[in-house]
DNA sequence: TAAAATTTGACAGTTACTATCAAAAGAAAT
DNA sequence: ATTTCTTTTGATAGTAACTGTCAAATTTTA
């Protein structure tokens, strides 16, 4: 996100980051005040100030711009840290929880508006579900590893799914209620997971 | 699928019936012999012999085309059919194995060459991810009838939104084993949701 | 058979995205 | 500081998915 060190870069890296950055902001803005297919992508390259051939340089589709982040370090991170006598369960909803606890009240905004806008509009919601089937995939290793097991394994990648199958519809169902507490919500649909899936 | 019975449909809707299977028809061989993304709707309109622009009077986009199908039905025929002393997930986990078990071989080799298409091309598996949101709200309100709660409560949001996850996790696996046996896969990942995500 | 309603195809236009290549800018070497 | 090398950029041209419009063709109804 933000340039980093300025003696680790040159002058280019951090150039670049910088270009990267405006470029998310002007789009974030654009579809906030137009909506997100009336925006074309000539006027976010035209809003800062790069051409439209070097707007595909930097994010390989319209969609990407928006959706591009940077959680699975920190989830990963997030979920090395908890202790071990967690179950896996237990250890996942924690990482969750905890990851989103250490965002700051700007980042947790922008991570609302974002979510509301990419649920809303169809194209946006069918890249991020399909963005999340890495997560999914991350999450398999991660577990595997915890376990001793392979991240092919069936109970492996059973596990992984109904997690994520719980993020998509905690996603689903938050992106319509704006005033809701995202980790809370996720918070209690993975303790219901915990608890065999009550009823 | 088929043109249906001949008494209740005017001409107009049987030949519009018969017109979209031939497209559907031709566009999946066309996906076959070219790929998915080197075939143009221009070709599959040709072979189908109708004009580009009726292709898009059929299927909104070229996704569309592959991905349109009428399971939805059937699904909740298979749930509705399960006898009321069954949990709710064993209800679900029954539905889905008879009903993939009710298909004929034709119609499963089918869904085989679909789901490896899908769920190899990028746009189509997120389009196909997008769709099976409305599955899980099909199946939200499936449960929540049969529990008597409403589909927005919050156990039983988690509840569809797991046993989704675990169906994509599923797909995804099988479109990389063309030999596994889909209806085992599913039901084994569905007996260890079942069994408390054991590992 | 005539009139009304629906479906179709032709056409023109927009926009996301790709490929190519020469110019501009930064990094490295002298 | 100047030159050389490498990377980044913008201009241009092109493809293909989609949208809107309208007149012609087809089906239904009277």
């Amino acid at each position: 996100m933000s340039p980093d060190d300025k003696r680790t870069m040159g002058l280019r890296e951090r150039k670049k980051a910088k270009t990267m950055a405006a470029v998310q902001m002007h789009a974030l803005r654009l579809f906030r005040e137009l909506g997100y297919n009336a925006t074309t992508v000539e006027q976010i390259a035209e809003a800062a100030e790069i051409s439209p051939s070097t707007f595909f340089r930097y994010f390989p589709t319209k969609e990407d711009v928006l959706l591009r982040d940077n959680y699975d370090p920190v989830l990963v991170a997030a979920f090395e840290a908890q202790p071990s006598d967690l179950s896996p369960l237990q250890a996942v909803r924690r990482a969750f929880v905890s990851a989103i606890a250490d965002m700051s009240a700007d980042e947790l905004a922008m991570v609302r508006e974002r979510d509301q806008l990419i649920m809303s509009v169809p194209e946006l919601r069918a890249a991020a579900l399909n963005n999340l089937t890495q997560t999914m995939q991350l999450i398999a290793e991660l577990v595997a590893k915890r376990v001793d097991r392979k991240p092919d394994d069936a109970a492996v990648r059973t596990f992984a799914g109904a997690v994520i199958g719980v993020n998509i519809s905690v996603m689903l169902y938050y992106a319509e209620r704006p005033d809701a507490d995202f980790a809370g919500l996720l918070d209690e649909a993975l303790s219901k997971l915990e608890a065999g899936l009550p009823l």
